[in-house]
DNA sequence: TACACCAATGCAAGCGATTGCATAAATTCA
DNA sequence: TGAATTTATGCAATCGCTTGCATTGGTGTA
């Protein structure tokens, strides 16, 4: 059996609550004991129980990480882990850890979700995702429960919710201007899920873009891939066998461009000579494409960062009032467009 | 306040311990007293207090998930989403939760991993990595406390230690012996950080296969580096340096020839003409480099699986002894050798 | 009918902390 | 010097759930 706070008292000569007051500093104990019952602990080895203290406290200093329900895909591009690592980094300093739903569903989630919320697993949740149909970020309102998201809110008041993003309807919108200014009036768009809501702002952004150019828009221009890697591949297919072909590319994803690359050399299509390709997130790797891509930064870290500096503020000041962070972007000029 | 065990048992008609034993749904309830409280349960929206089950139980049903202290590095890496991936999933089936290391320093980890450990935060432990000097392997051990290691225990007798990992050795080895086969005998060797166990074994696998082979060792062929972006980058230099440049290369990670296979273009050294590349892991983009590299299949979720697996065993029953697995390798040839 | 026995449920003591309130000792002030 | 106040600590209830043991009522058996 592990040593509790009742041995550290008796061997202090002090009570359990003396010795719960130790823990947490409080003034209302002397120096002189304190410093008793610290070297109680020490001699004992005592660790303060986790679950005994969140039951009485009723906060676990857990943060719950909920990603999308295609994990098993999402896991594959490296915008995860690096969020998770901004994340990460922000609830160490804090003191807080990191619990992860391991759900595959929608379904799963949701009852994972509920688990963490009724059980009182963790104290707030970082919503990886924002989708169209979601059931997750609801539910989360009606309990009034802690937690931010990384994304936009859909369907929802904007002022329910407090969130992180980056601006991806500007992003889009100065992408597509930037193809456009380097002389490019058949512009491709290959977009991820349309289910998730970055794609709806990209999608917008980008058919902006072109309005304002009076570039009419061809819906043949305009692919939809949910997975990241075959996606990029498919699409460029697709695209490719219009009769007149886009010159350039807006690719929603690095990952996704390491596939529209591939591809395209496959096909002896000359990037940037024959077709400029753009992207987003700019993850480690993508300097490492051949030719290196040009992409939009869009701080993946902060964004984890931010979220979980929001999420740890609602936490011990419920009363604060919803916020929203936008996380500036960045385009990354390399060697795909011409 | 959310709804307790107490306000069910009330509104049954039942004591809480009978609620608990419907919840645990034993065999001393009869059925129709089960159909009672489960109603009773529905009407109310009971769900049980984590905390106080893990406290009473003392068992969390959660496991700790411990990177290496670089998660900074380690996390560009897919590496380590895909060996989550498989936990992931294997702890859902069980149901099992996740909990995620966060600390950056070997320090703070192992700070972590005692309150994981002492504080009852978790029921058992995988640990991603084995490193040289490492020290919380050594403290598991000694608190016996459930764990399983992905990678192969050093310094410490296997016969102590639960692990998961690939025959390293003989990967590398064969493909050593493969590049041989394909003429080259001008091999350099591009590491990782040598305190890791994985590159260790890889190193020794090169060199056994080299010496079998009667073709001298060269310490200028061998380059580590820990980062493993820019690390194969400048080990391109260091190599491409040497007057006689090697014909192949064999690279510890498949994220890493990316940057190899970028610094090789720029210096207009053509794969596979004039130089052939092997590398590790066959993460999801490696198919998608141009050339496609060739790499061996390490089968990641494969191993965080399996891991998963023997924990969880290990924590129902505690005395059934260590176990050992290996997950086979499979060299996959794609177009970087000749 | 009385007794043994079993099935179904309840009682109450934990699990290891926290915390409001009471108390005792020390200090201040008039 | 005694009352008032402050400071330092202890008591005991509480958080919500589990579980060993006791209790109750019903059934089978002699």
């Amino acid at each position: 059996m592990a040593v509790t706070i009742k041995d550290v008292a008796k061997r202090a000569n002090v009570a359990p609550s003396t010795v719960s007051r130790v823990i947490a500093n409080s003034s209302r104990i002397s120096e002189k004991t304190k410093e008793r019952v610290r070297e109680a602990m020490k001699e004992l080895g005592y660790h303060p129980n986790f679950n005994a203290r969140s039951l009485a406290n009723k906060s676990t200093n857990t943060l719950g990480i909920v990603m999308p329900n295609s994990a098993k895909i999402a896991f594959q591009n490296p915008f995860f882990p690096e969020v998770i690592r901004g994340i990460s980094t922000k609830a160490y300093q804090e003191g807080y850890g990191l619990y992860l739903s391991t759900g595959q569903t929608e379904e799963e989630i949701l009852e994972e979700v509920k688990q963490m919320v009724y059980g009182g697993r963790v104290d707030g949740i970082v919503l990886l995702y924002s989708r169209v149909n979601d059931k997750v970020m609801p539910f989360l309102i009606e309990q009034d429960f802690p937690f931010v998201l990384i994304g936009r809110p859909y369907n929802i008041d904007e002022n329910e919710v407090t969130f992180v993003n980056n601006d991806n309807f500007k992003a889009a919108k100065t992408v597509t201007e930037y193809l456009m200014l380097l002389g490019h009036e058949r512009i491709g768009f290959i977009g991820g899920n349309l289910d998730y809501v970055v794609t709806i702002d990209h999608m917008k952004g980008y058919e902006q873009a072109l309005t304002n150019a009076h570039i009419p828009l061809r819906q043949d221009y305009i692919v939809h891939h949910e997975e990241v890697k075959e996606g990029g591949q498919d699409a460029v297919i697709e695209l490719m066998s219009i009769e007149e072909r886009p010159t350039a590319l807006i690719v929603a994803d690095d990952i996704m461009t390491f596939g529209v690359l591939r591809m395209l050399a496959d096909m002896n299509v000359h990037v940037p000579k024959d077709i400029s390709i753009v992207s987003f997130n700019n993850v480690m790797i993508s300097e490492l494409s051949s030719p290196k891509m040009t992409t939009v930064d869009i701080h993946i870290y902060e964004l984890g960062f931010e979220a979980t500096k929001c999420l740890i503020n609602k936490i011990k000041e419920p009363d604060i009032g919803e916020r929203k962070v936008i996380v500036p972007h960045r385009l990354i000029k390399r060697e795909s467009c011409k």
